[in-house]
DNA sequence: CGGCCATGCGTACGATCGTACACATCGTTG
DNA sequence: CAACGATGTGTACGATCGTACGCATGGCCG
C-alpha cells in the first residue's frame, strides 16, 4: 500500500485553489496564506510543493489554458462541416462565457502576466496555437488567424460591455471573416495550391 | 499672483508617474511609495491628493484610455474615405503598437481591473464607445462593432505572439469584416433605411 | 523491534504595504 | 504686523506578505 503520508492529490488541490483565489481576488490578492486556507492545507505546504509563487502561478495558468483549449477542441471536433464550425464559434462566444465571469477574469489575469513575463507568454502562445489547430480542422490557416483574433475581440468586448451583445452581430461577423475578399481570391488563383 | 505653494501640476505628475510605474511593475507592484519616488514627491502627498489608491488608479486609467482614444480619433479624422479608414485600422494595429509594449501592458492591466470592478468597467465601456464613434465616421453601426472587436483581437494576438504578425493578414481581415455577407445584404434590402 | 531519515508542518523574521496623524510652512486678513 | 487657517510633509503603526528553518511524524531497514 502506498504511504498514507504521501498525498499526490494535494498538489492538484493547491493548484485548483490557486485558480479559485485568483478568480475572486486577482493575482495581486492571491497570497500563499489565502490559497493554503482555501485548499485546506497548512502554510508550510506551499513552499514545500512549489519552490516559489511563480512556479505555482505558472502551473495554475497552464492548467487553466489547457482546460479552455480542451473545450475549444471538443466544440470543433463535434462540428460536422464548415457551417457547423461557424455555429460552434458563435456558441463559444455567446454560451460559454455567459456562465463564466470566472473565465473572463482568469483570462485577463493571464494576459496581463503574459504581457510582462516570457514564461506566461509561452503559455498564451501554446494556447493560441491549440486554438488555431482546432480551427484548422475547418478553415484555411490564414482564416484561422483572423477568426481566432475575431473570437478574442468578440469575447472580450461582449464580456466587458454592460448590456448583452446581440448574437446576430457575432453570426454576421463570423460569416464575413470566413468569406475571402475578391482581392484575396484573385491572389490565391495566381498562386494555385496543388493538392 | 497665485500662491506659489499651490501646485496644480503636482497632481498630474503623480498620475503620470502612476502610469509609468504600472507599465513597468504592474498594478500589483505599484505602491504609493514607488509612485511617489518616481514622481519626485513625498509619500504624504499621495494621500493628500488622492483619498485612496483606487481613486489614483481610476484617474490614471481614465487618462490612459482617453489618450489612446485621442489617437484613434485623430487617425480616423484624417482618413478621407472608406479605404483610407481601412488603412488607418491596419496602421493602428501594426504601427501604433510596435513601439509601445507600454500600451499593451497598460491595456491589459486595465482590462483585468475592469473584469472585476465596475468602476473600471465604466472606463473601458466609455473607451469602447469612443472607438466605435470614431469608426462610425466611415462605417455603419453594426460593422463598427465587428471591426472594433476585430481590432481588439488582432491587437492582442499580434502583441502577445512571439513572431511578428503578417500585415497582409490584418489587411485581408479588415477587408473581410467590412464587406457585408450576402445574407446580411438580403436582410438590409428587406428593411430599407429611408434617408 | 528500535533507530534513522525522508516527508510534512507550525512559527517566526524581515520587508513592505496603505494609511493616519501630528507638525511645519507660508499666504492672508483684521 | 501678528495670528490664524489652508496647504503640504515626515514618521510611525498595524497588517500582511514570502520565505526560511527547526521540529514532529511515521515508514523502512538492520
Amino acid at each position: 500500500m502506498a504511504s498514507r503520508r504521501f498525498d499526490p492529490e494535494r498538489r492538484d488541490r493547491i493548484i485548483d485553489a490557486a485558480l479559485d483565489v485568483i478568480a475572486t481576488q486577482g493575482v495581486a490578492g492571491a497570497s500563499h496564506r489565502k490559497i493554503a486556507e482555501h485548499a485546506g492545507v497548512p502554510l508550510g505546504s506551499m513552499t514545500y510543493h512549489f519552490v516559489s509563487m511563480d512556479e505555482l502561478l505558472t502551473e495554475a495558468f497552464r492548467r487553466f489554458a489547457n482546460s479552455i483549449a480542451d473545450r475549444f477542441d471538443q466544440q470543433f471536433g463535434e462540428a460536422a462541416d464548415v457551417d457547423g464550425a461557424r455555429q460552434a464559434v458563435v456558441d463559444l462566444i455567446h454560451l460559454d462565457l455567459l456562465d463564466s465571469q470566472r473565465d473572463l477574469v482568469l483570462t485577463h489575469e493571464l494576459y496581463t502576466l503574459a504581457a510582462r513575463k516570457p514564461v506566461f507568454r509561452r503559455i498564451t502562445r501554446d494556447w493560441m496555437a491549440r486554438s488555431r489547430r482546432a480551427l484548422g480542422l475547418h478553415f484555411d490557416p490564414e482564416t484561422c488567424r483572423m477568426l481566432d483574433a475575431l473570437i478574442e475581440g468578440l469575447f472580450i468586448h461582449a464580456a466587458l460591455d454592460i448590456e448583452p451583445h446581440d448574437r446576430a452581430i457575432a453570426v454576421e461577423a463570423v460569416a464575413r471573416i470566413t468569406t475571402p475578399s475578391e482581392a484575396h481570391l484573385a491572389r490565391e488563383t495566381k498562386e494555385p495550391n496543388p493538392t
